[in-house]
DNA sequence: GCGAGGATTGTGAGCGGTCACAACGTGGGC
DNA sequence: GCCCACGTTGTGACCGCTCACAATCCTCGC
């Protein structure tokens, strides 16, 4: 059934009052009667400059209307203060809060954010020379396979700082990264299902960011634990970052019965699996448990609500919009804030085995 | 418990050749043997160039690595083909989603995007200027106050379209704006509910845009539906975006045993609505029908899944960059592309009454 | 009362491109 | 054989601001 919904548009807005340039540097000397440097080291806060002319001139700024153009200030200066985030995706949680944190941390700096957004049909080379003609920075999100492409594409004369999935040993020309401990977290979950009772635990994947055989990070670390534990790791499932990839992993593994334990390589697969366990008539947590990653803000109102590693995906944008600011504003002092920890969050999707 | 896990910084690239300044249009011309400006003929491919000239000059610019310096460029010429994006959020499904479209219009018409958040802290004016400072235009999502009123204040002469709720009658100036018919699919949702024989319908509210006595589209088109079946709308709820504001509000209406069918602002709200039911022991559908709004991507995926209306951001957003693009390249003839209609989607989470 | 030195201001140049226009060739029409 | 139009190239100025430096003013100390 169809909503009878239309769209429309709304009408121009007359443009009454004519171009009407913006007032320059040379207009606002003119009106305060001095030179248009001396007006410059008003709009500056230079110090040498007497009260009363800059009083004249911050007057003429007011009725003038002027404001420094950016343009030019960045031509002259050779200072830009922009930084422009390179991504394969907005919209998923983990990307979506990245990108909020260095949003916020940008902002909070006085930097104009710009976002571009790679696709697997976009030419790399392209886009990234885009990205770095606006003269300021680049911050490169390498959670996957483009990402992390992207990243190693960046001209080395580009201000660049990086999110990756893991340390990335012997890359050159190797640049300023954040990461979290995702191996860590994902052993640590892997753990506390075994400690729960589970004979072993079954990973439903995200697409790796690398192509090399090392596993990504949160399949290592599920793997080592697992070890550790002297069980051998079950073959991992998962083709895809969303629900529906984990549906489809999810059906296969609700048929079999030596699964009690899952964990998810994020939490929209997990509520994948959560569904595909529903309608294969397997509870959780009595039946299987079921653990996801990231804790996005709708796991904690599904229904089981979901254990999730939290991750500081705010916290990582913040801290690598402060490693490229350290690069493009070099007497900036303020260190980069430390993201924290990935923290396991119990709720109601795991539990003992055979509650 | 937590996961002891920790977050590490990687080393900073060793910078090893120099400044190594790019090559500008005269050191092209210098090793190409020409004028500067022969220079800047062939980069801009017009046409009276001898044939031998223009490859003697590609290949200066292939030996020097040269790219069009994008500042001074904007500067010289005026053009600026940017966009930034004024809104109050990134993250929530209804903004990610047209932030997704805005970003692949403006990447598929050559645009560079930004994206500057408002906050209630925020001076609205300093945000606008700052963001009117690129020299481009402005796409502001009016999705709620915050952004309404950085609409009201963007400066007449700033170039600039909206995402708005609702058409917005009187006010000056007006600018283009797109809009979805909230209050239609409202309606439609509600008088779904109805038909399925539920004597009232109940509706969690989000924040309105507006400051004003008038309802807002979905509120109005939900009490619309009421009144045109003879049903005295109850009183709302809803204090907020997000599923714990759902989740407050659903607290409250599980208590009272006439609410066997709600309509809710968003997926979120529905959500967190969903959550409080269950809580409280009522079944989804067969004691109460829910239906969401957004149609967020989990939304299919729990359980019992939601009936909700979608609604088409991405649409949305690419045709409010049309709208804006339209003002900027006034010899751009493609229209704006046009949205899809509202549509609801029937799941599990509504049913008859006393199924 | 005079020179040194700092405070204050103005001038020139340049950032890396664009525009306008002038200055060269060429060729065709008479 | 001359003139003019056109194709091709180069020069100058400028976009709006910053830098470097020079010029002016003032004040203080001796």
């Amino acid at each position: 059934m169809d909503v009878t919904g239309h769209t429309s548009f709304g009408g121009h807005g007359d443009p009454p009052q004519g171009p009407q340039k913006a007032a320059s540097i040379r207009d606002v000397a003119a009106a305060a009667g001095v030179s248009y440097q001396t007006v410059s080291r008003v709009i500056n806060g230079h110090p040498n400059v007497k009260e009363e002319t800059r009083k004249r001139v911050d007057a003429a700024i007011q009725t003038l209307g002027f404001r420094r153009n950016a343009t030019a200030f960045a031509l002259a200066s050779g200072v830009t203060r922009s930084v422009t985030v390179i991504t394969s995706n907005t919209v998923l949680y983990g990307y979506a809060a990245t990108l909020q944190g260095l949003e916020e941390a940008s902002r909070a700096a006085g930097y104009a954010l710009g976002v571009r957004v790679v696709t697997p049909e976009d030419d790399l080379d392209r886009t990234i020379a885009a990205a770095a003609d606006t003269g300021g920075g680049v911050v490169v999100i390498g959670f996957d396979a483009i990402g992390a492409a992207a990243l190693d594409r960046v001209p080395a004369h580009v201000p660049c700082a990086a999110l990756v999935e893991a340390p990335r040993p012997g890359r050159t020309p190797s640049r300023p990264a954040v990461w979290a401990d995702d191996r860590e977290a994902a052993r640590a979950a892997t753990e506390h299902l075994l400690s729960l009772g589970h004979e072993t635990v079954h990973y439903v994947a995200i697409p790796a960011s690398t192509g090399t055989r090392r596993l990504a990070p949160r399949a290592e670390g599920w793997r080592q634990a697992l070890e550790a534990a002297g069980v051998t790791p079950p073959p991992t499932s998962g083709k895809g970052w969303d629900a529906q990839a984990g549906y489809e992993a999810g059906k296969k593994l609700a048929r079999n019965k030596d699964v009690t334990a899952i964990l998810c390589g994020n939490d929209d697969l997990a509520l994948g699996v959560l569904r595909a366990l529903h309608h294969a008539g397997r509870r959780v947590p009595e039946d299987v448990s079921v653990i996801g990653f990231d804790d996005a803000p709708h796991s904690a109102f599904v229904t089981p609500s979901l254990t999730t590693v939290r991750m500081d995906f705010h916290g990582l944008g913040r801290a690598a919009f402060g490693l490229l600011r350290a690069q493009l504003d070099t007497d900036q002092q303020e260190s980069a804030p430390v993201p924290a920890e990935p923290t396991l969050i119990l709720r109601e999707s795991s539990g003992p085995r055979d509650a």
